[in-house]
DNA sequence: TCATTTGAGTGAACGGTGTTTACTTTCGCG
DNA sequence: CGCGAAAGTAAACACCGTTCACTCAAATGA
């Protein structure tokens, strides 16, 4: 019973991965707006009804799409980060940028999908995203752990012009990170994801054609405001003098 | 005969209004995806092929609306730039920033439009854009214009890392700019938009709800990066210590 | 083994969209 | 007044998402 009964579970997922894989196609092809229940159902040799059978609607279709993309991307972030084991926190974040920056503009429609204005009916997927398993949590998070560590080895750089106080005010329930970690996070993130969005959306376009110049000096700028490692550390590195904190390179 | 064709030419020009008010009436309701010919034509008590004497497509439409939405957007930057004649050129580009947000947050659907991803048909129009002629064009160019006069003034921030000469191969035609300016101006742009678009797309619902603190934060790291007017200069202002540059308030 | 239930798929329909084409009406101008 | 251009209409084409009634095969249980 069981047998047979996995075998058409089998079955119908190989058929639901298949839909999103059509789907997938149809966004790099035409954009968010491209997909098409219709034009899925013809490319499988199927009725559109038919569908429905594993899809409630083409929003669902969306915002699973979205969960994939989300969880995509971080994943491509966590194999930069990994591929070198041997990296500080802040070089660790620096990779980690960087290869979101590549996945985005090596997947343009995709990142629009995720990056971009919520389609009707994935408002509904950006309101779950507050529950911290969402995917789209998840890609921030991973970029809150070296934080932390920053934070831990006393690097965390300073964000004087926040009001932390407000900001306390302002989170939902996650509140076992330090305040000046959730600080640093959201105005770094912020910074990255408009030099992302912009180029995504195509915002500089009239201003400079080749953007990757801003980009590093996005990084550079947060990398400068990250303090060495201490020199009595547990770490090899040389120490380093005093007055001139002279940050890592880059 | 011109008298009368101009009254034809008027009737007409207050049809396209109407079609574009409407236009306007069904993006803020139903967001950019909601605009519909049928739908404006079937508010106008006309059919919808009747519209295409007025407007060439859809497409076209959007188009139009994007350009009057930028218009209206730096109209209103301008309007808060010029409230109080005696500003300062920092405090003119924090007036300006603040608008553009209220505006932004206050007219989400057209502000989803213009900063969102282009829809098809509206790449054509951000192409249209290394005209500087280009309402887009002209709604970021208004931010330029404070940071020249910061420049002049021997007061434009630094940006230590942006690769200039690379930075310099990647600008379309309008180079009579200094290169330091465009490179303040574009790091500025981008870190505004972003704080915007984040707001704007739910990015952070997960993480934050209230935005506006990152928001100033991020006008106020901008604003200390400016140093203050030079006391020898031409204004009222009293001399400053020169160890300690301490920023105007904001 | 046979009857039954379950699930997949179909076909048609409803209401919506942009766009084109041919036709009609209206209205200003000479 | 009559002509010609502009405005508007009706119908059609090709899409779209979604629903409903229906068929058919396959798995299940007695």
């Amino acid at each position: 019973m069981s047998d047979t009964s996995h075998r058409r579970e089998r079955l119908r997922e190989r058929t639901l991965t298949e839909i999103k894989d059509l789907a997938r196609a149809q966004l790099v092809a035409s954009g968010p707006a491209g997909i098409s229940l219709r034009a899925i159902a013809r490319d499988m040799g199927m009725t559109a009804a038919a569908l429905y059978r594993y899809v409630p609607a083409l929003d669902a279709l969306v915002i699973e799409l979205c969960t994939d993309l989300h969880n995509e991307a971080r994943i491509a972030c966590e194999a930069a980060r990994d591929a070198d084991p041997d990296l500080d926190p802040l070089h660790r974040l620096l990779v980690m940028a960087r290869e979101l920056r590549r996945w985005t503009l090596a997947h343009r429609p995709e990142a629009t999908l995720i990056f971009g204005p919520p389609l009707p009916g994935v408002e509904q997927f950006h309101q779950q995203c507050d529950d911290l398993q969402c995917a789209g949590a998840q890609l921030g998070q991973i970029f809150v752990e070296p934080l932390l560590e920053l934070w831990q080895a006393g690097r965390l750089p300073k964000v004087p012009h926040v009001d932390l106080d407000r900001l306390a005010g302002a989170l939902p329930a996650h509140g076992e990170l330090p305040i000046e970690v959730t600080a640093v996070f959201l105005t770094s993130w912020i910074r990255l994801y408009g030099v992302l969005a912009a180029e995504l959306f195509g915002q500089l376009t009239w201003a400079a054609t080749d953007t990757e110049p801003l980009f590093e000096a996005e990084l550079a700028a947060f990398a400068t405001q990250v303090p060495p490692a201490a020199p009595a550390a547990a770490t090899l590195e040389e120490s380093r003098p005093q007055g001139s904190p002279e940050p890592a390179s880059l």
